[in-house]
DNA sequence: GTCTATAGATTGATAGAC
DNA sequence: GTCTATCAATCTATAGAC
């Protein structure tokens, strides 16, 4: 099958959706051109509407790919979602969801940085949508939270706020985090879990 | 004396500053023109050239303002500043810390946003500035975690990340309270109080 | 699928009249 | 101090050749 020359559908399309998530945490969404982004890649602004109908969707496709793995690889991860669901006691279930959120968002600084600083600059719709999947990933924690309050492993007087402070304290672990730096991964799960279980009372 | 007709230099500057401070926080300082922000004055887009020479600089100084204040008004809040430096403790310390970066923060919610937004929108001379400020403010809760340390009060095993720990905690009231919700200010500084002693072992 | 070329709009900043 | 007018650059997105 003879392909027209300059044809690379099959990875210009990853490649584009790279860098436009490298520029994007590097400058902001409004900060970034299409040109800058093309010129990453290697092609002309023009080819890039190949890929995306416009800026604004390749903005919302980023957000919602990220949003949509860290809810699957959270299902996955989840004692809940295994054989185990009966015998997971709500702080087993409280460690495992601190010390994947820390590995999940470690591994990926840009995606986290961008699904929360540039939800302003999606359309109201987008908007809603990218919320919708942040507040489903919340109530897990919240419902650990309720959980274990309701089995007495907790002593939280606001369940919801609660939730919002612990999420805060663990994506804080972005903005210094560096993978050569004093402490390890492991290291830093550790010290956020401790924090974590005093937090709630456990 | 007379005045030129249509001078307001007075009354203009401090409308241009909260006039940017609005659609920065908003929309981004990126997403933002010239001409939108006089226009939320009522002047053109040549006349705030007379209070900033240029769009960056707007944008710094309404960083280093919001960052001075925080400074200033920890000074004038904290316990070590006054008559009573010898005999505040640890634990008194942090709890005046605690309610007073709440208070202070959710008084402000558009620069608190901007003065964590828009950092990458600073140029490097003015992002080491701002940083100088912020890690300054850091300084005073690490401080405070490291003499409860020492003095037996709180138990942490590091206390440069539970100061970051304790800072994206309290930040993080800013993504939800809204002044007339469910919970009174007063409310919230005692949540939030009660889960920082916690997480310092206090 | 990528290119060149361009339409059409908007941007930050400046010049000079008042 | 503010206005009008404008420059020069840049932007997103599209059209049509290959």
């Amino acid at each position: 099958m003879a392909r027209t020359q300059g044809s690379h559908s099959d990875i210009t399309g990853p490649r584009i959706r790279s860098a436009a998530l490298a520029l994007f945490a590097r400058h902001g969404f409004a900060a970034v051109s299409m040109r800058q982004i093309a010129g990453q890649v290697g092609v002309q602004a023009g080819a890039l509407y190949n890929y995306t109908p416009d800026k604004q969707t390749l903005l919302y496709q980023l957000m919602r790919r990220h949003m949509e793995e860290l809810l699957a690889a959270r299902k996955d991860a989840a004692p809940a979602a295994s054989a185990n669901l009966a015998t997971a006691s709500p702080i087993e279930r409280l460690e495992n969801f601190t010390r994947h959120h820390i590995r999940f968002h470690i591994e990926r600084p840009e995606e986290v940085f961008i699904a929360y600083m540039e939800l302003r600059n999606l359309t109201p719709e987008n908007f809603a949508e990218i919320e919708t999947l942040r507040r489903a990933y919340e109530t897990e924690l919240e419902t650990i939270l309720r959980d274990g309050v309701a089995a007495g492993a907790f002593t939280v007087s606001d369940p919801r706020v609660a939730t919002y402070a612990v999420i805060a304290m663990l994506n804080g672990v972005n903005t210094w985090y560096r993978p050569q730096g004093r402490l390890s991964l492991g290291e830093v799960e550790t010290l956020y879990w401790d924090m974590v279980r005093r937090t709630v009372g456990a």
